[in-house]
DNA sequence: AACCGTGACTGGTCATACCAGTTGACCAGA
DNA sequence: TCTGGTCAACTGGTATGACCAGTCACGGTT
């Protein structure tokens, strides 16, 4: 398969690069950036470039800018918003951080659990198109990409029938950090695409509206991949509980 | 008291008009932005003003630009994050939605629960500060600002306890909610704030590492916010669940 | 009908000037 | 000594005009 050769313009280089110095630690909290002069000067681009790319960073709540005075660095742990994990599961390295991956996997647990609950509560009808995408999850027969594809298709339904805006822009978010990192998380979560049985089983308890068992057979389904980054995490975080 | 005055530059203001133009509908998803230069001219800026809102409102994930090609506008609902959340929870009027809000509150309760289940497992000593917390909040006597202020120190304390960085930046972006719309929220999470006692219980537990008490008293704590923005939300949407 | 230029769009980059707010050093007056 | 004002040298904010670089639709060629 190839991949469309990624294109970016300056300003988003400019951003990635500042971004990544920001939360690696490499800049402090409170610390203040170089003059935009400065910065077009050390970066080689001109001026429009890096403001872009601060305005960017200030959206992101990862520096706080000042007409007149200086753009300081702000802690991201404190101000930055749930969009800044996609950055933070992957260390500079472009390797996996296993206590950040682990604590994704916790929230995918803590929202799906509920996502299922309020689906089960709220829109059972749901229940009937969930039935069909189990149905052709038999049908995909193994092929992993398509099971994938189906697994995000059932829990779309099931977020759109929480009604929940707030549970569906968290979803996006996971959604885009687990797509991104396709290839390192595929595996993680081989065991819970392939579970038709459990897919169909919440299925059947949402159309009837039976919300415990509902709860129930997602939590039993998210737990595989919850606990399989755990292990890595405590693998090589022995000192954690 | 006194506020600081507001002052926003001109790329501001561009991204704040664009970005309420889409996320009320007014411009629909798929439909193309006009021209950088003829927006210069509709809102009688410069094009580097536009270029810097443009960039943010492509980082918000409501815009796609190509180079080339037109910006187009895109379904929020499917691409956003959750810090558009902050966007979407009061209407273009400046009043609250409540289905958003109910929304909101359910993240908190699911999120919530979850967190102090994580901080009485993992990190228990933590206990000692929620106590001394807790005496603060005695001390306060009904300063309903001192406690809100007491309250949102106790969940830090929480969120940091659970070791869960995605835990701590959702928690970031609901925080600032409620703090934005503190006028309207105040009151409805005043019953929560006051209850010095349930915290008190939370805090026993999570020292005693007994994670099932501290996620039962967690959500009885929360529950009180979340059932009082349901019901506004079930008053004005009779036909919702 | 299918193909392929070409030109008129689109966004991306650049240099330069000037406006506007902040800071700190300095100095006059109480 | 302390207060307040002035001023110069920063900082970011805005404006302009030019040019580079992709896209796309139109119109002519095959």
């Amino acid at each position: 398969m190839l991949k469309p050769v990624e294109k970016k313009s300056l300003s988003d280089a400019v951003f990635e690069q500042l971004r990544d110095e920001i939360v690696s630690g490499r800049m402090e909290p409170g610390s203040a950036l170089p003059a935009e002069r400065a910065l077009c000067e050390m970066l080689n681009v001109n001026r429009g470039a890096v403001r872009e790319a601060l305005k960017k960073l200030e959206q992101a709540r990862l520096v706080a800018i000042q007409h007149g005075g200086a753009t300081r660095v702000l802690d991201f742990r404190e101000t930055g918003g749930l969009d800044l994990i996609a950055v933070l599961v992957t260390s500079t390295d472009g390797r996996l951080d296993p206590k950040v991956a682990r604590g994704v996997m916790e929230l995918r647990s803590a929202l799906g659990a509920d996502i299922v609950r309020r689906c089960a509560a709220r829109e059972p009808q749901r229940g009937t198109q969930l039935m069909e995408i189990a149905q052709q999850m038999d049908a995909a027969d193994g092929d992993l990409e398509r099971l994938l594809d189906l697994n995000l298709e059932f829990w779309t339904q099931l977020v759109e029938g929480s009604r929940n805006v707030a549970y569906r822009l968290a979803f996006n978010t996971v959604r885009d950090l687990l797509d991104e990192l396709s290839g390192i998380f595929a595996s993680l979560l081989a065991e819970e695409t392939t579970d038709v049985d459990t897919h169909r089983r919440i299925a059947k308890a949402v159309g009837a509206g039976e919300i415990d068992d509902a709860e129930f057979y997602a939590r039993d389904l998210i737990s595989r991949g919850e606990t399989r980054v755990s292990k890595i995490t405590e693998l090589m975080d022995p000192e954690q509980t």
